[in-house]
DNA sequence: TCAATACATTTTCTCGAGATTTTAATTTAG
DNA sequence: CTAAATTAAAATCTCGAGAAAATGTATTGA
């Protein structure tokens, strides 16, 4: 894919304009469920959010459809919808097939991965960083910048993997880990760890290490594990 | 999930029936998609489709939107529904990451699977078995009896693994690869050998051998990748 | 007081028509 | 004869109203 580009594209390719109402509205109701303001479990009535998003009835459903596939909204029978519940179970299954199928694509990453895609990693690597300097700034609204951008650098790690079903479906499981961590930080910032991590991917990755690269990737992803089980068990509803 | 269950319910769960319009239209679209009926590439008209069906215009919006959902339609932004094309390359890519999520999930399996799983296991090849004794009659309708069987043996093979998310992207990966067995399936018909690596595979896990059985699951999963190799290009459109 | 039935309200699901965009065909200029 | 531009047709997307179903409430009887 970036086999004839000689120059890096930008670091993380940004989410094309949604050309749809229907897209549109789903965005948004992605990130409020993402950010917890509508907290898992809570009915979805169509005719209450119908209004709040300024679509039709027939667009906000497919809006909800959407949102199906990607497993944060369970639609029942002929009951309505439903944020997706979460538990200390499912995030654990979340996390290790994350891991399972992150660290596999990894793998074929760094075998297949051209010198355009190296220059990504490290363009990557280098936007996330900045983001990290702002964040200790105090600035909170830099947050949502730095998410985005954790999510590219993890995106562009496994850029060069030709499986696309393993990025497919890491894309979910990372959406989904994503609402979980938000109620993480609540608690606890963004570490100086974390950067310390991604550099020494970067670097196993620079190497060409598989071993140690996956073994990095592998303790990056359970740490976040564990820092969710530091949750007192009433905040996760 | 089977530790109460003293009696084995019936191998392979039925599919519930389906309670809405758009969802029955979901299944019967899915099934004439997977079938062939609807080849891959096709342009999928609404209007076309919404009396042929015998829905209105919106529900089959949703049962489109639910066939994203399994990757078996791609929609693209205000240019309407396609069925997804397929090709060698993917379908590679499907069997590779199939045998990554089925192999840890039948290891989890073997682990934690109780006396009801193995009785479920048995029951299921047994089913398996069956269909195929009436498939070398000849009778062609039988041939749906033994894919819905096969797709419950495996099924079941992986249900006392406690990751739903494994279970949930394999459930996807075997419909997609349904469509790609059906075209091998009219050059060679089902072999003794995919009989004899299902005992192979019964007899392992009987056995408790997490390694012989991913080895020999592997080896069965990687065989429909060679038989797809032999159909001839011009047959993957 | 409790359980079961019937009713009323709410919500979901479904349908057809209108507005916007894309696609194809025709025309016209170079 | 090619290519750009205009026009016509088809398809998608969107909306609001009506039908079916589910939830909650009140009533009745034991």
């Amino acid at each position: 894919m970036n086999d004839t580009a000689a120059v890096p594209d930008l670091a993380g390719t940004q989410p094309d304009e949604p050309k749809t109402l229907a897209e549109a509205a789903y965005r948004r109701l992605r990130r409020d469920i993402i950010e917890g303001i509508h907290p898992p479990g809570e009915k979805l009535r169509v005719e209450h959010l119908k209004d709040h998003y300024a679509v039709g009835a027939g667009t906000l459903r497919e809006a909800l459809q959407l949102l199906v596939t990607d497993a944060l909204v369970v639609a029942q029978g002929q009951r309505g919808f439903r944020v997706a519940p979460i538990s200390l179970d499912d995030f654990e299954d979340i996390t290790r097939t994350r891991v399972l199928l992150e660290t596999a694509a990894l793998q074929q990453s760094i075998e297949c991965g051209d010198d355009a895609w190296e220059a990504n990693v490290v363009a990557a690597f280098h936007m996330l960083s900045r983001a990290e300097s702002k964040l200790e700034e105090g600035n909170e609204g830099n947050r949502e910048e730095w998410e985005l951008r954790n999510q590219a650098f993890h995106e562009v790690l496994i850029s060069a993997s030709p499986s696309r079903w393993c990025r497919h479906f890491q894309n979910i499981l990372y959406l989904q880990s994503e609402r979980y961590r938000r109620l993480s930080l609540f608690r606890q910032p963004i570490s100086r760890d974390v950067h310390a991590e991604h550099q020494a991917i970067v670097d196993a990755v620079l190497a060409r290490d598989v071993q140690e690269a996956t073994r990095i990737l592998t303790e990056h992803i359970l740490r976040t594990l564990e820092a969710v089980r530091q949750i007192p068990p009433d905040v996760l509803s």
